[in-house]
RNA sequence: GGGCACGUAGCUCAGUUGGUUAGAGCGCACGGUUCACAUCCGUGAGGUCGGGGGUUCAAGUCCCUCCGUGCCCA
């Protein structure tokens, strides 16, 4: 039944009226008898500490519109929601609190510790989930998951007991990231390197036996742990001290001077002091040495015993006390600025130091090989393309996955050992191979990316052999910030085709970074982020999904101007007026299908014709992923040529006495905007859903409303070529009212002059008579003299402005509009008289130009004729 | 140091098999309140598509090079 629209979308009532509808209608799940085939995305589980951030938007923005769009395809459309713990980030609160309340995590222990830390997920976890829905997020929440729900816990352990038996895991003892703040281990990704302005520190290394090298460094505690001095073979200056000893600086340990083509002999004093304890590449420098390893640092980056007199300083500390010392004894040169890149914490920012330590690692490049061959070959797609080099660039180069971390959130390690022979047992069952008490379990817990690489079959089940895992797995696509396309993605390609030995989904489409409106990151620092959250209470999740959806195209940072924001809301106010004035027009008719061809005027075949090419369009456009081009055309279509031409002309007939034509019009009217609603649907879900409930329409709902197809019958080229013509008609002579100041509200008459198109325009007289207010036309081939002049091809029309028409401004419009003409013409003269252009393009894009010389040559002589008319009458 | 991306109107951005006179929003100028919409309607100004070279009948689009910006990796 027909209701009536209030004035204007109350979108905040209805949002959430019409989410819970489609929620408890269970149009998110996937009908399980359906033969459709799947179309499955795994939503990437945000924090579950955090809260709904732009980043987050744009993504549940792309992925409900390809859910939306595939489930009105008929496909049966699953989207997999959940959340991740977030070892760090949820520790980090959980600690906050106990500080807080004058206690630490170590006081009360780790079941109370992880007691805590669930009773806070608990209380703060459902925040992002709600705010999913508010944006309109159709997925399934009776599947939503959390990386550390039991299902997905077992998962975890039977990964890491499967890559435990294939050989894969290993714990040892070896230079790895370390993050004193957080005090535990990080992987190589969770690295950052900053430029600061650092120091160049200079100094001399004594030799036993006389003589020294002198040494350059950026981080002179460093010189205590020292295992060796290294200059190149080639290098004269030091040649001679090859194979002698050097002496550590105030410890005097010995320490050899070695050969090695690694030595940059530019930089600094072209010697290298050797750290293998604190550095990655004196590490690898130090086992083709066969150095030992010093280690001076403790876990909370305080100096060691190993660092003698300097013990228990904090490492900036012993830095400042060591060069002081060395200093007074004179071995210093020279401290100079100099520019370095320090490591930082991914989180929080804090220098990470390279430390010796016991960590577990995956065996890498087994899984690395399937998951480069599985896009090398095709089998997964990265849109857009140039990230797949990236992937590659990556992949080739990959290191061994350090996956332990000193935390207790998190999956704890399956393993047991005994600390006697180092034997290592993993298992399944939560339980040590005999209960002699000698075997320890692993305190340590995983790396939260472990379980998150897991996502794709965890969430469906697996390890059991589900019915969920058979039927959606692998998944369709995963849609994510190219930011984590090696912290997730690529691991969980890997799991996937270790664990499963299929793909987890065919395409990965990365968006990119959501900036403010300068192109700035967000930050808070800054203050300039802008929270999804407020421009959905101020604007609604339409107009903030429009545009988050229109405004990037894939892979590209987009700058979020609130600008655009305001346009996309009045985009859905234009719709929302499109549509009452439709829905007051119709009386008591219901019209619904497809108006029928044989019946219907020239705008009417003119707008089904540019509906058609529009579906059509929008469909290529679909398949490729070009969804913002695809939002944009629909836009400009609904607003530049639906509400701006074809409901201007449906006036004439809806306000008319003729029956016949108004029913067909309201047909038209009707079925159009039922189109377009459906094309818009997966951008505009609430919108679109609302005003189809209100419009004639059969089935229940537009979110599992059928697809439109593009229907080939209503293509019509005559009626698009003779439309366009009205329209620069039309165009031509509101400018000329406007130039000549005529009243907006005077009606006026144009004369046709009497040509091949003559019959077709006055026979369209209605068309000009509503969008440019011209009462009548008449065909002549007498032109008074008070006329303005339009000429568009063919067509020469002329406005009688009795005593408003200025002869010269009349002559001035013309040049000028003449010059245009034969700028053109001389442009297409001359592509035409090129051979080449003739016989090697193709035909259709000549015979193209052909028909526009021809129009411009009639458009040449019609003003020429009409300036000398004016040249006579002066 | 290696790799990748970007550079289009004053500002923010589209422009995908190379093919009309390169588009949009905001801003700007001028004009509009009767019956869908001032969250609006109409008209207009504004661009040698970063510079140079090349391929092609034809280049914003493909190739080379330089300049600038950003990101990733070392």
């Amino acid at each position: 039944m027909v209701k009536e629209l209030t004035k204007n979308f109350n979108f905040s009532e209805a949002e959430k009226r019409l989410y819970q509808w489609w929620e408890e209608q269970g149009y998110f799940k996937p009908d399980m008898d359906s033969d459709g085939e799947p179309f499955v995305i795994s939503m990437p589980p945000p924090n579950v500490t955090g809260a709904l951030h732009s980043g987050h938007a744009i993504g549940a923005s792309i992925q409900d519109l390809m859910i939306r769009h595939a489930r009105m395809k008929g496909r049966r459309a699953l989207w997999v929601p959940g959340t991740d713990h977030a070892g760090i980030a949820a520790q980090l609160q959980v600690e906050k609190q106990l500080k807080s309340e004058g206690t630490c995590r170590e006081e009360v222990g780790r079941e109370e510790f992880l007691r805590r830390t669930w009773q806070w997920k608990e209380e703060h976890g459902g925040l992002i989930q709600d705010q999913l829905r508010r944006i309109g997020a159709s997925c399934d929440w009776e599947r939503e998951r959390f990386t550390m729900d039991e299902g997905l816990s077992n998962a975890v352990k039977e990964a890491f007991v499967r890559l435990w038996e294939d050989g894969l895991i290993y714990r040892g003892t070896r230079l790895i990231n370390w993050s004193p703040g957080l005090q535990t281990a990080v992987s190589d990704l969770e690295v950052e390197n900053k430029e600061i302005d650092g120091k160049l520190y200079y100094f001399r290394y004594p030799i036993e036996g006389g003589g020294e090298i002198p040494v350059a460094t950026t981080r002179p505690e460093t010189i205590l742990g020292d295992t060796a001095v290294a200059v190149h073979p080639d290098d004269d200056r030091y040649k001679q001290h090859i194979g002698k000893h050097a002496l550590v600086p105030m410890l005097n340990r010995r320490i050899p001077v070695i050969a090695d083509e690694y030595v940059d002999r530019e930089f600094g004093t072209g010697a290298l002091k050797v750290t293998p304890g604190h550095d990655f590449n004196d590490y690898e420098l130090g086992e083709r040495h066969n150095l030992s390893i010093v280690n001076i640092m403790n876990k909370d980056a305080t100096l060691n015993e190993n660092a003698g007199p300097y013990a228990g300083m904090d490492r900036f500390a012993g830095r400042e006390k060591l060069w002081a010392d060395m200093t007074e004894a004179g071995m210093t040169d020279a401290v100079k600025p100099h520019k370095m890149v320090v490591p930082v914490s991914q989180r929080g920012g804090e220098i990470i130091e390279p430390l010796v330590s016991d960590q577990w690692f995956v065996t890498i490049q087994p899984l690395a090989d399937k998951a480069i061959a599985a896009v090398k070959d095709g089998r997964i797609k990265i849109v857009p393309e140039h990230f797949e080099k990236v992937y590659f660039h990556w992949m080739e180069n990959i290191q061994d996955w350090c996956i332990s971390r000193q935390l207790w959130w998190g999956h704890r390690i399956p393993a047991w050992y005994k600390p006697q022979t180092g034997e290592i047992y993993a298992s399944r069952d939560n339980i040590p191979p005999d209960d002699s008490g000698d075997w320890n379990q692993e305190e340590d817990v995983l790396d939260t990316w472990f379980s998150s690489a897991l996502w794709t079959f965890s969430t469906l089940g697996w390890p059991d052999d589900t019915k969920d895992l058979q039927i959606f797995h692998p998944t369709n696509v995963m849609e994510t910030g190219y930011d984590i396309l090696f912290f997730w993605v690529a691991r969980m390609i890997m799991s996937s085709l270790w664990f499963l030995d299929e793909i987890p989904f065919d395409t990965v489409y990365l968006h990119g970074l959501v900036r403010d409106g300068d192109g700035r990151k967000m930050s808070k620092t800054l203050g300039n982020v802008i929270d999804p959250n407020e421009i959905i209470d101020e604007y609604g999740a339409d107009a903030l999904r429009f545009t988050l959806l229109t405004g990037s195209s894939p892979g590209n940072d987009m700058n979020l101007a609130i600008s655009r924001v305001e346009h996309s809301r009045n985009f859905g106010n234009k719709i929302w007026q499109i549509s009452r004035f439709i829905l007051s027009n119709l009386d008591s008719e219901q019209p619904i299908g497809k108006p029928e061809l044989d019946k219907l005027d020239l705008p009417s075949r003119w707008i089904l014709s540019e509906l058609t090419s529009l579906t059509d369009r929008v469909d290529r456009l679909f398949e490729n992923h070009q969804y913002g081009e695809a939002g944009r055309r629909i836009l400009s279509f609904m607003w530049d040529e639906f509400a701006d031409w074809y409901v201007e002309i449906s006036k004439h007939a809806l306000y008319g006495d003729d029956d016949a034509a108004r029913s067909l019009t309201r047909q038209v009217l009707v079925f159009v905007l039922d189109t377009c609603l459906r094309l818009l649907h997966p951008f505009m879900p609430f919108i679109t859903e609302e005003l189809w409930q209100a419009i004639p329409h059969k089935g229940e709902a537009l979110i599992i409303a059928d697809w439109p197809e593009p229907d080939e019958q209503f293509l019509n080229e005559d009626a698009t070529s003779v439309m366009e013509t009205v329209k620069s008609v039309v165009i031509d002579i509101r400018n000329a009212r406007n130039e000549y100041s005529v009243d907006p509200g005077k009606r006026i008459t144009a004369l046709v002059a009497d040509g091949s198109a003559a019959e077709q325009i006055a026979s369209l007289d209605y068309v000009f008579s509503r969008l440019c207010n011209v009462e009548r036309i008449e065909i002549t081939s007498d032109v008074p003299e008070q006329t303005a002049t339009i000429v568009s091809g063919d067509v020469t029309l002329y406005l009688p402005l009795a005593g408003m028409i200025d002869f010269a401004a009349e002559k001035d419009r013309l040049q000028s509009e003449l010059a245009e003409i034969e700028g053109l013409l001389e442009r297409s003269d001359k592509l035409l008289s090129n051979e080449n252009f003739v016989n090697r393009a193709n035909p259709d894009v000549v015979q193209k130009e052909r028909d526009k010389n021809t129009d411009l040559k009639a458009s040449r002589e019609a003003v020429k004729e009409r300036l000398s008319e004016l040249e006579e009458m002066a």
